[in-house]
DNA sequence: ACCTGAACACCGTTCAAGT
DNA sequence: ACCTGAACACCGTTCAAGT
């Protein structure tokens, strides 16, 4: 009742939740979300770590900001009419989005975490599939089809990227396909020398079209 | 060359790596992976947190030993002789035991640390995809579409399990549902008191079928 | 209202010392 | 050879006290 308008009782603010948070990309962008700690945010933002509790409520509550914060910034691109394209459009877009900032998945997994920001998305999926005659409880399946297959896709790429990057261990793949000579694995074996190139190429988009044609022409 | 057979040198072991290992599975089973820290498996095991280095290098390779250990466990089934049947029932077995124990996945999304024990698995599928008319790199990316559909699918639905055991928030995912009727989503307004119903539903089966004729198809 | 230092209850890991 | 306590360099978070 007594709450001014305009003029707050007490001490002015110094740090504002905008410079956390983009204190926190900073630090994310050099070292990676596991690094980031509630002291190393504190002293790059220049305050002490138990001043941050006064902006967010914890450690989660930050990264979840961040995450929004995000999805609003996805840019709305103009999406093919024709059903199967607009799928395959809007399912790139949100693994592009992703592919840019891949710690995301990891902070998200969850089904739902795509913010109310990016629900337009989900809606073009699900709108594009019914359009293609599928009924609603199908169309919802094939978007969650989609979402297993993209969030798969990051995943693996991003955890196989921070493994390269770790240069210490020489990748543990290398030393199984190493002594991969095996009578019983004969596949494997005469593409051992292959599979790192293999599996470095880019078939986002194969498998995404594969997947989605699969499951409209049942 | 002095080294004896059998008698060795020094106080004799009292704890044995295959304890600690099964201390750790006690205590991820108990109160999940992210909880396991080597003060409490030590703490379990009945010894001080320094013994468990000397059984082990450092928490990873403990996290490493457990996962190829699961690995050898996972029996070997008899698999379909027709290609397009052994695809699925070799990316079922794969899926299943990952569902057992979902927490692998996260200590393993890279493409490769299936180790060992697991690579019959991806053999059978590269073998069946040959089988029925692929050449090699295709039933190679073919196995990997199927390893991200795999992966994303488990991990998802363990970030939503986890979630609903923490009840403390009441799913994110609900609220954003709840508030939703908005003229610019009108598919996902129209079925949003059916969502969370329709993500319950297992539709692994169902779009791995897909997503694998849509690729031998092609 | 906003910010802080001190403190609590934790971590993983190393290393010299004990048996 | 095996095990340990003490110690180091960290965590996230709370809370009473300062301005």
């Amino acid at each position: 009742m007594a709450a001014p308008e305009r003029g707050r009782t007490g001490r002015p603010p110094r740090t504002s939740r905008a410079q956390i948070l983009s204190a926190a990309r900073e630090l994310i962008d050099d070292e990676g979300w596991e690094r980031l700690t509630m002291r190393k945010l504190a002293a790059r933002a220049g305050v002490a770590p138990t001043t941050l509790y006064h902006h967010v409520r914890d450690r989660e509550e930050l990264l979840a900001a961040l995450l929004d914060d995000y999805a609003d910034r996805i840019p709305r691109r103009e999406l093919p009419r024709e059903p199967v394209e607009r799928i395959l459009a809007a399912a790139t877009v949100m693994h592009d989005a992703l592919a840019g900032w891949p710690w995301l998945v990891e902070v998200l997994t969850a089904d739902d975490l795509i913010g109310d920001a990016a629900l337009w998305m989900v809606e073009a999926i699900v709108d594009a599939a019914m359009e293609h005659g599928c009924p609603a409880d199908e169309a919802v399946h094939l978007y969650r089809s989609v979402w297993y297959y993209t969030v798969g896709e990051i995943l693996v790429r991003a955890s196989a990227d921070r493994k390269r990057a770790e240069l210490d261990r020489p990748a543990y793949r290398d030393t199984v396909f190493r002594r991969l000579d095996k009578p019983e694995l004969p596949r494997l074996s005469a593409i051992a020398g292959r599979w790192p190139a293999l599996c470095a190429e880019d078939t986002y988009a194969y498998g995404l079209r594969a997947l989605v044609e699969g499951l409209l022409t049942k």
